[in-house]
DNA sequence: ACCTGAACACCGTTCAAGT
DNA sequence: ACCTGAACACCGTTCAAGT
């Protein structure tokens, strides 16, 4: 698999090439692209840290998120195929079957269940997406903004042009956190449920 | 522009047969297909509605938030097009510099202006995602609940299981709220901004 | 059951030639 | 300045033929 070249460089052809066969011999194991794809997918959702049902279900969510965000920057096309419309494998049950045993023995009813997870998927996917589009590496944002600072201009951008000199002049480093908006989410979500346990 | 075929639907051919013209005549206002697809999702980022930057923050971000959500949704390729590595255009700029002024106006520093754009960001992207890769229209989560139950083996998924057999059932809906992480982020944003007024 | 070559209907892009 | 046809180097997939 070849996760180091992008999505775009695995073709049937190139594929069938690095297995030393021909691009149709691929079609006697799989029935086509889109089944490579799913199978691709698979493997990465089974990469996913599966809560213990029984843990405590804040430490047991926060540590299967870090997981799921590890696997999709491991391997970046992820995102990109979790974009086509797909029925659900049994990779992805057993995943959402942890995670819904977890917030259920924590006495979280099906509807607090769902909203809550997928508050905390959306965090995940969305931070990740934004990570990968960014095109600067960690340890390059102050070079990086000091030589984009002149491109953005003071008067039609005043905001970011101050908020890229901070970075370009040292101030601060600019790098976000994946935990900061996590953390945010789990603590509110666990007053959310504290607050409508009856509720529901 | 062909949103609604499908990203895949719009080759080079294909885009100048609809404007009556030959493929390579294409070439002659743009450069290549990569700049066809930055121009395709600036005219994304120009239908965000950009926060007024005197506005109170809370109402003004939520605002944004939804407009940019129903953009995503409006055009189903745009995440997949975010999610290759691109430099910043003045789209982004310019939405970005009214985030940035917003949030600056209400106090906060420009790591926390950093900090909770992206939170914010990310539970937009990523929520989004999850709709546009959901297999089932809003309307039909019973009757495919219903469907799918048989799938969902009662021993291996125990809890995905009594999760989709609740929905069956007609327990609750099954449908998840985007202004839900949304409002439980903001609020927790206000609540750490003001605990860290003078901290930073 | 597995592999193969030839073929089909597509791609994006270059390039020399036209107006 | 804009468009064009032909050509190049690719795609995914089908199908009839081989072992």
């Amino acid at each position: 698999m070849a996760d180091q070249n992008g999505l775009e460089a695995l073709s049937m052809r190139k594929l069938a090439g690095a297995l030393n066969a021909t691009a149709m011999s691929i079609y006697n194991h799989v029935k086509g692209k889109e089944e490579l794809h799913t199978l691709m997918l698979d493997h990465v959702i089974n990469e996913f840290e599966h809560p213990d049902i029984d843990g405590e279900w804040k430490t047991m969510l926060k540590r299967r998120a870090i997981s799921v965000y590890a696997a999709l920057k491991r391997h970046k096309w992820a995102l990109t195929l979790m974009l086509t419309k797909s029925a659900p494998t049994s990779a992805t049950l057993r995943d959402t079957d942890r995670v819904v045993g977890c917030l259920r023995n924590a006495g979280f009813s099906f509807k607090q269940v769902d909203w809550a997870h997928n508050a905390i998927e959306s965090h995940i996917y969305g931070y990740t997406i934004q990570e990968l589009n960014f095109p600067v590496e960690p340890d390059e944002y102050q070079s990086a903004a000091q030589h984009f600072l002149p491109h953005i201009s003071l008067k039609e951008f005043p905001h970011a042009h101050a908020s890229a000199k901070a970075v370009a002049d040292g101030d601060y480093h600019g790098m976000t956190d994946f935990e900061f908006g996590l953390d945010l989410l789990i603590e509110s979500i666990a007053a959310w449920q504290a607050k409508n346990q009856q509720a529901e």
